[in-house]
RNA sequence: GCCGGGAUGGCGGAACUGGUAGACGCGCCAGACUCAAAAUCUGGUACCCGCAAGGGUGUGCGAGUUCGAUUCUCGCUCCCGGCACCA
């Protein structure tokens, strides 16, 4: 073993070791407990960032912790191929899209290898591979024939000068963000996945997940699911109005009915109403983005209809108005001012009525014209005819009741839930396997898949729809052999991150899509990844893996059993305002001034000594130029004191601030560690493996370090696995260290030494793999560590005779008492009063009261 | 506006079930080694008073429950994240 610490040599050394031996590949094996731990996979944007590495090294270190278990550990590494950035690269570049990724997978997987993690990397996939999709396109015909991937109008956001469908994240401002044109909303057909289909069981399911609060509170809200009444109102000389409430019991303070825009009641207004029409056409002009919906300010036009109230035939007003939508319920609503905020804020501009029908239970007087009083809860009905006095649930009923009698309607239970509109008219995506032949719409059979996205000929456009490559369009009907066009639509990439960690299973199978292997690995045993993902990307996958189920590719309800959601890397910033503008500095060109108690009193810029503005902290991103580079921080410490350092800082959800001196003392730590272990090793023999303490010769201070050793197990274990607080496990390696440096060098304890260092070494195996792997061998073991046991606490090395009590009196922190450890009551007591600082706190008063609290502290109240 | 999470030393954080507030680390101060520096090691470090022993204060703010509250309850303030006209 050298002397010194070489993390390089170290890191390569491991890396060749797991690489020659294959470590990491698994195979299913049904006598074994399995453990499936999934990272979700990178987009292969060109290098790794912070962010990815906090992703990884969580399920790393999860993933060798429960290798060290003893199961059966399936880690696996793919790429998120498809999407725009490679687009915009291979316009900027001009290098096809395909050319463009497929490098940036080969620079990203050697950091990734370069980092140690404990992947499988036999099961490696780009979802642009045909081999990958190719099973996508399969199911997706499958899902054709049962009506879950179906064709309809849709709005797009259109560039008119490029001629291309833009996403929203290329309209800037309402314009197209290469052209600059004002974008156009225009029809065209789009493909969708029935997702409504699955509401109810996606949102019923969501209580058996192991996943954060937060994650399972924004996916129920995203359902959004309510109980109502769908219901007609008479309209005269016209059809009935259709309309959708949550609230029937306010049914008597209806004063007015609204229509989307695109409702056909407001466009057959229209007709006859220049004004109106004009008005419609307005609000068909605003932007579909949510920012243009959040600032738009409530507006209307009446019809000149009027629809006739079924529960008291009184004739109301019909109003077009751009705060209803036409994609949720019916796209026309009862207008409730009363007791509806928006009615309220509408009819207050219009000057239309507001009626009280419902009212506080307890008798509290409101201004209902003031504000719209919504409360479900301790109300009662008013002014309702028959249902007055009535509670929430009562008049729902009731009315509810009333109205189907009518046969008007029924009740309803409706999702804020839409449709998922997976069609792209891009290039660089899953073609959707579909053909339009004479005789309609038919998918591809399954003998001519895949559809394979064609590759580029010299002098194309590398990023061409496919609609403009006449080669891939025309084609014939397999059937009939006339000629047919293909479908020119990709699927948005969130397909294909749908259903990866699926294929996982059987990524080598070219003959089905999943097969008995996925059954024995999924569910995930544990998904690591990012916050950002909560509510879309979990929520297509657990939609695909019902789909899957239901096609019987799968057993299992649900495919992620447990969720951690990582925090995002932040560092400070350091800015200067010039002019009016303003410029950021990277943290590595300032230094910053602290007084004589370590505060930050300022900052200067290295190039020119003068200072700089501290900004605040804030995300790593290019714009604020705080980013760190991985690979700069590789280079220069190590893998694993990155690795280190990442997950000592903080705990796995929550924020983790970058500091370059943090990092230093994960790297100081290591090579502590390194000497400690080397001097260890180098001054004497070494016990035979598996040689167990003999504890009848310990002293006191080799008990208290045998002790500390198995307390410092159980806290590890717990914190690594059930708390998922990986800095805290680490903090008490760091105590136990501390410890070992007293002792270390004694030969009566040499013993005790190697045992809390073989302890210490296995603890952190899963967080710095390169160091431990070569620490476990200079402790003179012959088998690697990845192949080591996670290390038992022993219970009776931690039981303790004597304890040491806190002494409080009133509750004050007054002094110390040790006792034996099984001291009854009175003799606590009695030891406790002989305590000098308590008996004269306690100023020979006799105790009101003496609360034991056994092993923890004596508080005397007086 | 609604939903979710949070506020603890100069900084990141710890205290898991109501029981020693500040583990561990960073920074800072002092010392050792060194011609010097780096590296390393030792000690100190919440704040105030005190040579010390010790005392007082202290977990965003204000109340409450309790022998005892960072932890529980009520009412605020501020910060972060998500959703946002879903009838």
């Amino acid at each position: 073993m050298d002397a010194r610490y070489e993390p390089e040599t170290v890191e390569h050394a491991a890396q060749a070791f797991w690489e020659a031996s294959d470590a990491f590949r698994v195979t299913e094996d049904p006598t074994r407990e399995k453990f499936y731990c999934l990272s979700m996979f990178p987009y292969p944007s060109g290098r790794l960032h912070m962010g990815h590495v906090r992703n990884y090294t969580i399920g790393d270190v999860i993933s060798r912790y429960q290798r060290m278990r003893g199961k059966n550990v399936l880690q696996p590494m793919g790429w998120d191929a498809f999407g725009l950035p490679a687009e915009n690269a291979a316009m900027q570049n001009n290098v096809p899209p395909a050319e463009w990724t497929y490098e940036n997978i080969e620079y990203m997987k050697a950091q990734l290898k370069r980092l140690g993690f404990a992947y499988d990397w036999s099961r490696e996939f780009a979802t642009c591979d045909p081999s990958y999709y190719r099973w996508e396109q399969w199911l997706l015909t499958r899902l054709h024939a049962k009506g879950l991937l179906y064709r309809r109008m849709a709005e797009v956001n259109w560039d008119p000068v490029d001629q291309t469908v833009l996403a929203n994240e290329q309209v800037i401002d309402g314009r197209g963000w290469r052209s600059g044109a004002p974008v156009q909303r225009r029809e065209i057909p789009h493909w969708f996945l029935k997702i409504t289909d699955y509401a109810e069981e996606l949102l019923e399911a969501i209580d058996t997940l192991d996943w954060p609060d937060a994650v399972k509170t924004m996916q129920r809200n995203w359902i959004g699911r309510s109980e109502g009444v769908e219901m007609d109102f008479p309209v005269d000389g016209g059809d009935p109005l259709r309309i959708y409430t949550t609230r029937p019991d306010t049914l008597f303070g209806v004063t007015f009915m609204a229509v989307a825009a695109g409702h056909p009641l407001a466009i057959d207004a229209a007709k006859g109403d220049a004004k109106l029409a004009a008005f419609l056409e307005e609000c068909r002009q605003g932007g579909t983005s949510e920012a243009a919906l959040e600032t738009a300010e409530k507006q209307g036009m009446a019809t000149g209809r009027y629809a006739i109230n079924p529960m008291n035939g009184e004739r109301i007003p019909v109003w077009v108005a751009n705060y209803v939508l036409m994609g949720y319920g019916t796209g026309a609503i009862m207008a409730v001012p009363g007791h509806d905020e928006r009615d309220h804020e509408f009819a207050r501009r219009y000057g239309l009525e507001i009626r009280q029908v419902i009212a506080p239970a307890d008798g509290t007087a409101l201004d209902i014209q003031a504000a719209a009083w919504t409360s479900k809860e301790d109300m009662v009905t008013v002014n309702s005819g028959q249902f007055t006095g009535l509670s929430f649930q009562a008049a729902f009923d009731r009315i509810a009741e009333h109205i189907e009698q009518l046969g008007l309607g029924e009740r309803r239970v409706n999702y804020r839930l839409r449709d998922w509109g997976v069609s792209r008219q891009r290039y660089w995506g899953c073609p959707v396997p579909v053909l339009h032949t004479e005789a309609g719409e038919v998918p591809v059979p399954d003998a001519l898949l895949p559809v394979v996205l064609p590759g580029n000929a010299e002098g194309e456009d590398p990023t061409a729809p496919l609609a403009k490559r006449p080669g891939f369009v025309e084609t014939t009907d397999p059937a009939t052999g006339r000629p047919a066009r293909r479908e020119t639509d990709t699927l948005d990439t969130f397909v294909e991150s749908s259903w990866y960690f699926a294929r996982f299973a059987c990524a080598d199978n070219d003959a089905a899509m999943l097969d008995e292997r996925a059954d024995y690995w999924l569910p995930v045993d544990q998904y690591v990844g990012g916050i950002e993902h909560a509510i879309l990307h979990l929520l297509y996958a657990r939609f695909f893996h019902k789909l899957m189920r239901d096609e019987g590719l799968v057993s299992s309800g649900e495919p992620f059993t447990n969720l951690l959601t990582q925090g995002m890397v932040v560092a400070e910033t350091f800015y200067r305002e010039q002019g009016g503008r303003t410029t950021w500095y990277a943290p590595a060109e300032v230094v910053v001034a602290r007084d004589d108690k370590g505060k930050v009193t300022g900052a200067r810029l290295q190039a020119d000594g003068q200072p700089v503005e501290v900004g605040p902290i804030e995300k790593m991103s290019k714009s604020k130029n705080n980013g760190v580079d991985p690979q700069a921080m590789i280079e220069r410490y190590g893998a694993d004191t990155v690795r280190l350092y990442m997950m000592e800082t903080s705990p796995p959800d929550q924020m983790l601030e970058w500091s370059d001196s943090a990092v230093e003392g994960a790297a100081r730590f290591l090579r502590r560690l390194w000497r400690i272990v080397h001097e260890h090793v180098s001054t004497g023999g070494l016990p035979a493996p598996g040689t167990a303490v003999d504890v009848a010769t310990l002293d006191d201070a080799g008990r208290a370090l045998h002790r500390q050793t198995h307390e410092t197990i159980a806290k590890v274990s717990d914190d690594v696995g059930r708390r998922y607080k990986f800095n805290t496990a680490v903090a008490a390696c760091r105590e136990l260290i501390n410890a070992v440096s007293e002792r270390a060098g004694e030969p009566t304890h040499r013993a005790v030494v190697h045992e809390a260092l073989e302890a210490v070494v296995l603890m952190l195996a899963p967080v710095v793999p390169h160091a431990c792997h070569a620490l476990w061998h200079a402790l003179g073991h012959g088998s690697p560590v990845i192949d080591a046991r996670w290390p038992e606490a022993d219970p009776s090395a931690m039981a303790r005779d004597e304890v040491e009590l806190v002494v409080q009196v009133n509750g004050k922190l007054r002094g110390r008492v040790t006792v034996a450890a099984g001291a009854d009551r009175d003799t606590v007591t009695a030891a406790a009063m002989q305590v000098e600082n308590v008996a004269r706190h306690v100023g020979g008063k006799s105790p009101r009261k003496v609360i034991v609290v056994p092993g923890k502290l004596v508080n005397v109240v007086v």
